[in-house]
DNA sequence: ATTATTGGTTCAAATAATGAACCGGTGAAC
DNA sequence: GTTCACCGGTTCATTATTTGAACCAATAAT
């Protein structure tokens, strides 16, 4: 792996969770050589990456990324056009929307929306990293993503974060089967306890997944006529999304996806 | 230079006008061997913060950078806050207003809006990169930011936009120090034939200036009275503005803009 | 006063970056 | 339809940078 990558690997461990990160919490949490951290943060802080804490010498995000974050906006405007279907998902169906993009370790959000007047929420922390095999949006990107992607993933520890997280590579795979021949992932406590999701892709001029609308909702909420309404939302939504961005929807996609609407 | 540092220069290539460079492209403005080049831009690539048109192979920013930009703007939401200062200037005064952030050679756009209702209109690109010497922005900056990055600037040359834009380094230093006296910026067309400008810093926790709160205007409506009233909004914004990001106005910079205020 | 912990630095050894030459594909020109 | 130029991308011996164990200085805790 390349100098530049492992550097820039360091940028990933910031969240909202976690926005400042000192010297010996990056080495604990990355087991580098405190030498070599040092020199990659400081190489970052003088490219705008990253800024220091002036109190506590802790790193934290640069303003660099604010232009660059403004800059791919500008080119592939997916943050302002998704919000929107966010948005009317989210008052149709008055629960937790969000839209997310593959990152190297997993999806982020970009955008959520709660439009629900429940008592009962589902916690979101918008800019966290979902696990492709955990989550529905990880699972319904994968599905319609490059094999690649799926065999690096799987290929790796699949960590568990409650008792029904998937881990075993085979019943992921079937799984993406089965996502595949449906045209949207869902999961059940598979990444929080409580908590379902519903996802489909959205996707990008080749036709390949480029990201996901999805709606996490907490289990006592769902039954069958409520998840028939929350994939027929997505559906559309996904829909005029990839015409907003000049996707192209996979034929068989296409076609599983009309049929899911007739009904 | 560290090779991470030569890497994430590439990025500063990119921007609303030039939002995809090809490998070749990249060589003749970089003067860098292709071989290298291709290198970092693929590790660039692998991190997420480029991807590639798959028709013409041309680099873009990539996915990466919008969330790390969303954990930025969590960690410190200066871009969230900056927009309600300058929506207020520019629906009081009816021309355009931005926000600025520095960045390595100059300061970047971070969001603007055009109150006018004029047939003559500035155009302005966001995420622009604003030379330092060149704009009432970029001088507001480095008269009250920290002198290693003045001295940084004139160490380099200093391009020449228009007839009047000020390439000596001396005369610069002069006028910082009257930016200095007086707490806040003007250029008359040192960027753009028939446009002026007027800046005024924004600070950090330290009392450095960490950003700037602009208006550029076509000369041709500038007049006293105007400059008077610009002046004073965008000190009352950016005493409300420091106040809101737990800045500090240093004492001096304090005591000249409240003489302003009382005039 | 002592110790542990923090961020940061040094320099020989180990490793990765470099770049001139090369490859193969695409499109334009003849 | 052959040639040529230009594109993105690759190779591999040479070269320069990265690496990391030990070290330093400052601060916080005992």
């Amino acid at each position: 792996m390349s100098t530049i990558e492992k550097a820039l690997m360091l940028l990933e461990h910031f969240s909202s969770n976690r926005p400042e990160i000192g010297l010996t919490e990056f080495k604990t949490r990355t087991s580098i050589d405190k030498g070599t951290l040092h020199r990659h943060l400081t190489a970052l802080k003088n490219s705008g990456f990253l800024e220091q804490n002036y109190l506590t010498k802790a790193y934290r995000l640069g303003p660099a990324v604010i232009r660059l974050a403004a800059v791919r906006e500008n080119t592939v405007p997916i943050v302002k056009t998704v919000q929107y279907y966010v948005d009317r998902i989210a008052d149709n169906i008055h629960e937790l929307v969000h839209a997310a993009l593959p990152q190297k370790n997993g999806m982020s959000a970009i955008y959520a929306k709660d439009g629900g007047y429940h008592g009962v929420r589902v916690n979101f922390d918008e800019a966290e990293i979902l696990p492709f095999h955990a989550t529905s949006s990880g699972l319904a990107l994968l599905a319609f993503h490059d094999d690649t992607l799926v065999a690096n993933v799987l290929s790796k520890k699949l960590v568990s974060f409650t008792d029904s997280t998937p881990t075993d590579a085979a019943d992921i795979k079937a799984n993406l089967e089965t996502i595949r021949t449906h045209g949207f992932a869902f999961t059940d406590q598979s990444y929080e306890d409580e908590v379902g999701s519903v996802a489909v892709p959205f996707f990008g001029v080749k036709g390949d997944a480029i990201g996901t609308l999805a709606i996490a909702i907490p289990v006592s909420r769902i039954n069958k006529s409520f998840h028939e309404i929350i994939i027929k939302q997505l559906i559309v939504a996904s829909t005029e999304l990839c015409r907003d961005l000049g996707g192209q929807i996979p034929t068989n996609v296409a076609t599983i996806w009309a049929a899911k609407l007739e009904v």
